[in-house]
DNA sequence: TTTGTTGCAAAACGTTTGCAGCCTC
DNA sequence: GAGGCTGCAAACGTTTTGCAACAAA
């Protein structure tokens, strides 16, 4: 959807106001690059597909990465000891994951039940804003292996 | 409960006969006090709190836990950028946790609801073991000093 | 003008690796 | 005896940090 970086956009304006961080040219360049990718990156890779559009110092994505955690704009995945993965969090159906534990390999699932049994669960003293489910096993190509 | 370290011993002795590695005295060093311990711990921890009993190295311990894990008998966490964190599963009863996006607690919680949404789901061409729930939001303390 | 942000490079950190010697099998 | 395993230290790769120059407010 082409309106998810204009909400996205907005968003993150209003963050940055409200926590007196500066609208910098860098900052919204990242948030757009980011908002045009449909799969999980990492920073690297970020960093690397902006460099003919705007160049940022791989420092300033670290940080503005930060940045949009906190406003809510992306989801933040450590699958094992790979580098952190991304993926925005505006538009984007919420979905689960598979991860083998032979290979790595990550896939994504919905399920409706699941859904709702989470987001119907209410916590004392603590104001829940989003959930990660990641459910380990062997994937079919390494159970062919075995 | 003391027998929980009897159960896992065979599950890691079949495991090591099965696949051709070796029963060293350090491996079941490492599994022995990973059974005494009820939170979550990460290497670095589990290393320092063997040197007295059973010295063993730090790349022994990872080493440890890499084959614990495939067994297993293990559970591990990454939250955010902080070390790996581990778990015995053997004798732990399921439970999901709730992370503060500000200060980082990790707090488990156990759901019925949930549970059985996650377990009853059913994958094709995908052999699950286990699962990891991680809500994440604002814990109390983080909220009062907002 | 003030002060937050940037780019750069160096440092930090948890984890992995290479290797010689050791000890299961 | 053979070959997997250990300890050690050095290497690795991602992320963080310190600092001077810069630019948003």
């Amino acid at each position: 959807m082409k309106e998810d970086i204009i909400i996205a956009s907005n968003i993150f304006t209003e963050f940055l106001v409200q926590r007196k961080h500066r609208k910098t040219p860098e900052r919204f360049a990242i948030l757009r690059k980011i908002y045009t990718f449909d799969k999980h990156f990492d920073a690297e890779t970020l960093y690397n597909s902006m460099i003919d559009e705007y160049r940022v110092s791989l420092a300033t994505v670290y940080n503005t990465l930060d940045l949009l955690l906190e406003a809510g704009l992306l989801i933040k995945h450590q699958f094992d000891g790979q580098p952190a993965e991304y993926e925005k969090s505006i538009g984007a159906t919420i979905h689960h994951h598979t991860v083998c534990t032979i290979c790595g390999h990550v896939k994504e699932f919905t399920d409706k039940k699941i859904r709702k049994a989470v987001q119907s669960k209410m916590f004392a003293g603590f104001d829940s804003t989003h959930y990660s489910l990641y459910v380990y096993g062997v994937c079919k190509k390494c159970m062919k292996k075995n």
